[in-house]
DNA sequence: ACTCTTAGTTGAACTTTGCAACTATCTGAG
DNA sequence: CTCAGATAGTTGCAAAGTTCAACTAAGAGT
């Protein structure tokens, strides 16, 4: 029988706090690289695995108790060299989602870390990682991909916040708003529900002690006309 | 002992010829999906491949004795249902080549098909290479990605007719230029070299039976600011 | 020398972007 | 009740970038 390499399914689970891309890592208990972190991932379970994606979801699941808001392939490492039990294949996701959700799921098992400044981690998952980051903040530079970092309903300033946090450096107000295509005075809730609309106005506000701002609702994932700020 | 997914590497090989992007296709000779058309790929060999891009070159060069210009990965497809056979793992890539270096190998083995209008194909290859014509499309509109399906040095012209065959329609000429950042006038060969530069001016020309266009060769794969024409 | 054709440049109209100043709407203190 | 403070949202304009068309350049063939 011709030996053929291990396949198993890693993902890079990434959210938002104080200010920080934060990545979800375990420590592992045994096999190679004991006592190391690494990133969530197991072997696809060619008896139950429906798909990939349902073995990145199992594997969430099974670690988390939660289901990610948005999760996307990122590339397949593969080598000799990766594993020391021999040729691999780990199929990398991205995976994001709010940090509120993280905290209810509780941290006994996965602890968060800013995704500079790792220590050593198991095979090559600081790759991976790194990979990720780049993926997620070039993609944040032409999409809406960052409001899955946030809650379902966000305002038009966390949502600012949170494109500034993933570049690391500020962006213009005026121009955050027309990169979003922001005309709410038309696009009054109810009414059409456009699909050429990027961010879909509710009429719910979120108030602090000043003006109450508006809450908004990402479309779909949507992509800019230009790509630098 | 636990199984495992079979893996292998299939690559869609992708050229322009005729004004319309073309991908390489061969008839299978035997095992599921007999005399039924497919993209060129093969199982990784755990005992000679060192990497997965080796073993897309190695696929490659088994087939068509070349070394294609650009190879990406574009995506793994897996599932239960693709191969008859059961569970499967198939790291999918993007290759891209001239077609006058295609011509070369001769095609016994190889023929070229339109990407629209294809036959049924073996496996999932009629979505794998869907997407890559996806990716290639979509790349296209924010970088030199076309210039690999160019000869090492090109007219701007014609890589103006190669992004156009790609798109399927025309581009304005000074968009085209401006978008590429051509100030031939500093830029002349020999002097900077400069990093930034998208294309390098070469002192060659190449005449018809007119003025004759200056030679470019790509610097690196750069991206535009702008992704709409 | 003249014409035809394609290469490459220039400049002006138009569009988009980015900043700053302005108005709006809430809370809480006096 | 009013006013200050704070954040939300709008508007208008200057600067930068984009697109188009008209112009010049350079070769080949007649």
């Amino acid at each position: 029988m011709r030996t053929t390499p291990n396949v198993s399914v890693d993902v890079v689970l990434l959210s938002l706090h104080q200010g920080k891309l934060q990545v979800a890592l375990h420590r592992r208990a045994r096999g190679p690289f004991q006592d190391c972190l690494a990133l969530p991932g197991g072997y696809v379970h060619v008896d139950k695995d429906g798909s990939i994606e349902a073995t990145a979801y199992r594997v969430l699941k099974q670690k988390t108790g939660l289901q990610p808001r948005y999760l996307e392939q990122l590339r397949t490492f593969a080598g000799p060299q990766r594993d020391p039990r021999g040729w691999s294949v780990a199929i990398s996701h991205v995976a994001l989602m709010p940090y509120e959700e993280l905290r209810q799921a509780g941290d006994e098992v996965f602890h968060f870390h800013d995704v500079d400044g790792l220590p050593d981690l198991a095979f090559d998952h600081a790759e991976q990682i790194r990979e990720a980051v780049r993926r997620v903040c070039n993609k944040a530079s032409y999409s809406t991909l960052p409001c899955w970092l946030l809650p379902e309903l966000f305002t038009l300033t966390q949502l600012q916040r949170t494109y500034e946090q993933i570049f690391g450096e500020t962006v213009s107000r005026s121009t955050f708003r027309s990169r979003l295509g922001i005309k709410v005075a038309e696009a009054h809730p109810g009414e059409s529900a456009d699909q050429a609309d990027i961010l879909l106005a509710t009429d719910q506000f979120q108030g602090g002690s000043q003006r109450p701002a508006r809450l908004f609702r990402v479309n779909q994932l949507s992509l800019f006309k230009r790509a630098c700020w």
